[in-house]
Order: C-alpha cells, then structure tokens, then sequence
DNA sequence: TGCAATATGTTGCGACGCCATATATGGACA
DNA sequence: TGTCCATATATGGCGTCGCAACATATTGCA
C-alpha cells in the first residue's frame, strides 16, 4: 500500500521509496534492501506497478516503477481496509481503556 | 496487542477473545482458530499472559488468561508504537493524496 | 436424532520480513 | 591517490507467523 501510495502521483525507484517511507514515518515504519526489493518484484509480477530503466550519465541506472491501472484499484481497496483495520483495531483497545 | 488489550481488565478464555476481536472490529479483525490458539501458547511462553484451567458444571473447561506484569508493560509498549506506526502510515498515504 | 454454537487443539504449507552479504558508482575529504 | 559515505540494486537462507484443513468434546435446541 505504501509503495503503491508513493508511486501514485510519479514513478520513482526502489531507494527514493525507501527513503521516502522511512523519511516521511519519522521512522516508524522502514522497509530493508532485502524486504523492498523482493517485494518490488512482487507487485511487478502481479501486474500492479510496471518498471523501467533509466540511464543517466553521472548516476548508475534505476529503475523507476510507476502504477498501472490494476495498481491503482488494488491501492483503492487497500487504502479502504487499511482504515477499517485501524478504526476496528481502535475500538478493541480504546474500549478496554474506558 | 489486541490480546493483551482484552484481558487488561479481567481474565478471558480463548474463544471469547476470539469473538470480542470479530464484533468490536466489525469484522475487520479475525484471528482464526489455528492462529490463535498457538498466539496464546507463544504470549504464555514469553511471560506476558497466564493461563488457568476453570471447570464448572454445565460447560466444557476454559482455559483463562490473565495479563501478567510483564504483559502490562509491553501492552504499554505495543500500543505506543502501534499509534506512532499508523500515524506514520497516514503521514506517507496522505501527502499522496493532498 | 441431528445440528449449531461453544471450546480447545494440531499438522503442514505458504507468504514474507530480516540478517548477512555482494556488486557498482559518484562525491567529499585528507 | 586512497578512504569513506551515500546512492542503488540484488540474493540465499533462516525464522516467524497466518491460515486451510482436520480433529475432539460438550451444551442446548428443534
């Protein structure tokens, strides 16, 4: 979901989502080389993000992905239920400390 | 975390911790009957929760838990680093989206 | 008698995160 | 020139853990 989230407006590589996810989670929340690039591979092979090459002289080659039309439906329910998970988790634990 | 919540307040057998998480998540949470059986033996092992067989007429044995002083400060813990963790989520899907 | 709800338990499989390690480039500093 | 850090992608092996499927046992209701 956060991968499909930060690729949502602009494609952008494995390390700028790293950093971004760990940037922008205060740290919280951190995904390791041998997690996120699997994981990559992962979404790639399920067709909701869809890589490619970049050369740039001056820099080593990236690969950017960006989200298909499949990707951006899956991030559509993942988001949904993401925030019915949070809201129901909420009310397990915030009910015992009443 | 959700374990640990619903026993905070008093003891609870496995299958109405079960049934708790189902109706206060509306369905969103649900553990089932082979993750949580085993969950509960590993939260034993590690300290965080105790187990006590109650028989009583008119119903099969419960096996009840209650949280342990350990439990309590890792309750403490678990929830503070759930907050920061989903707010650290929102932080990351919510800038996409603004 | 049969079925649903209650209540606890196990085996085996698959998904997935992390440790450790590897390769390669560019820039800063001594 | 050499060293170190940040950038950037990649993989083998291990351990955790959720779930499907199956198993056992009791109570209550039709």
């Amino acid at each position: 979901m956060l991968i499909l989230s930060l690729i949502e407006a602009r494609p952008r590589h494995g390390y700028e989502i790293s950093k971004l996810i760990e940037q922008r989670s205060g740290g919280a929340v951190r995904f390791h080389v041998a997690s996120l690039y699997p994981l990559l591979y992962r979404l790639e092979r399920r067709g909701w993000i869809q890589g490619r090459w970049v050369e740039k002289s001056g820099q080593r080659r990236r690969r950017y992905y960006r989200l298909t039309r499949d990707g951006r439906r899956v991030l559509a329910v993942q988001l949904r239920g993401w925030r019915e998970f949070v809201a129901g988790i909420n009310r397990i634990t915030e009910v015992e400390n009443a």
